[in-house]
DNA sequence: TAATTATATTCTATTGACAGTATATACAAA
DNA sequence: TTTGTATATACTGTCAATAGAATATAATTA
């Protein structure tokens, strides 16, 4: 994994959106879509192509679908992550922004029943 | 500035290869060519990039043209160049040779008696 | 087995970036 | 004023990335 194939990737503001969510913790596609508010083919076809690159994985739950970092995660993508949470633009306030409306989601997972699978609960920490 | 438009700049190694050499002082447009090893028209074209997105600004002596950093560097910028300049890859290692490159060119402008006007010379610390 | 849910893939059209060639400009020197 | 040198721009074709619609798949439930 090249540094320019990092850059290239982290160029759309949705897939480092994404990578940022995901550095808190695992989240399915449908959560990623929720926060992110993209249709589900562009959230999907985003997904892929992180995955393929190596910066994502995968695991099945049932119907759902996990995504998770490869961990350790490539320190090019780390540093820039806490670069920008820390800066002051548009995109950084987006990023903190983002893992606030994590917190939100979680909870509203953790206190509404049946919103999805207990194995999926899980994984994602609400329970 | 945003913070995709710089990704996007670095994205592309020649463009991340001549912030690194520029950050460590102003250049001329034939300087770059040489150590990059680029057509002129491509050289040229980058920089005119690179001048739009408000990261480098031009200088004109006589009929050469310096190029050099717009002060402060974007922070994100410089944490980018940092990062890679200490990392262990083959971009990284490419940044690191470029740099000493620099410094032997330099080194034979000093010796080579009209090798460049002495006004660009100044300006480019080799005398 | 059929229907439903969550997600992925295929197809198509469009757009943006890039390379290369040719030409233009800006300045200097003769 | 012509010539040369350093650099920039215009033009053209090509290829990669993206969006959106439609469809496919995989697992679950009825």
């Amino acid at each position: 994994m090249e540094a320019s194939d990092i850059y290239k990737c982290i160029t759309d503001p949705q897939r480092l959106r994404i990578l940022n969510l995901l550095e808190a913790g695992a989240l399915c596609v449908c959560h990623l879509q929720e926060l992110l508010a993209v249709p589900q083919v562009k959230m999907s076809k985003q997904l892929a192509s992180m995955k393929q690159l190596g910066l994502i994985e995968s695991h099945r739950e049932g119907t759902w679908m996990l995504y998770s970092l490869v961990e350790p995660l490539h320190g090019l993508v780390r540093a820039n992550l806490h670069y920008l949470r820390e800066a002051d633009c548009a995109e950084c306030n987006q990023l903190q922004s983002d893992l606030v409306n994590r917190g939100k989601l979680i909870l509203r997972i953790t206190q509404t029943e049946g919103e999805c699978p207990d194995t999926v609960c899980e994984r994602i920490g609400c329970c």
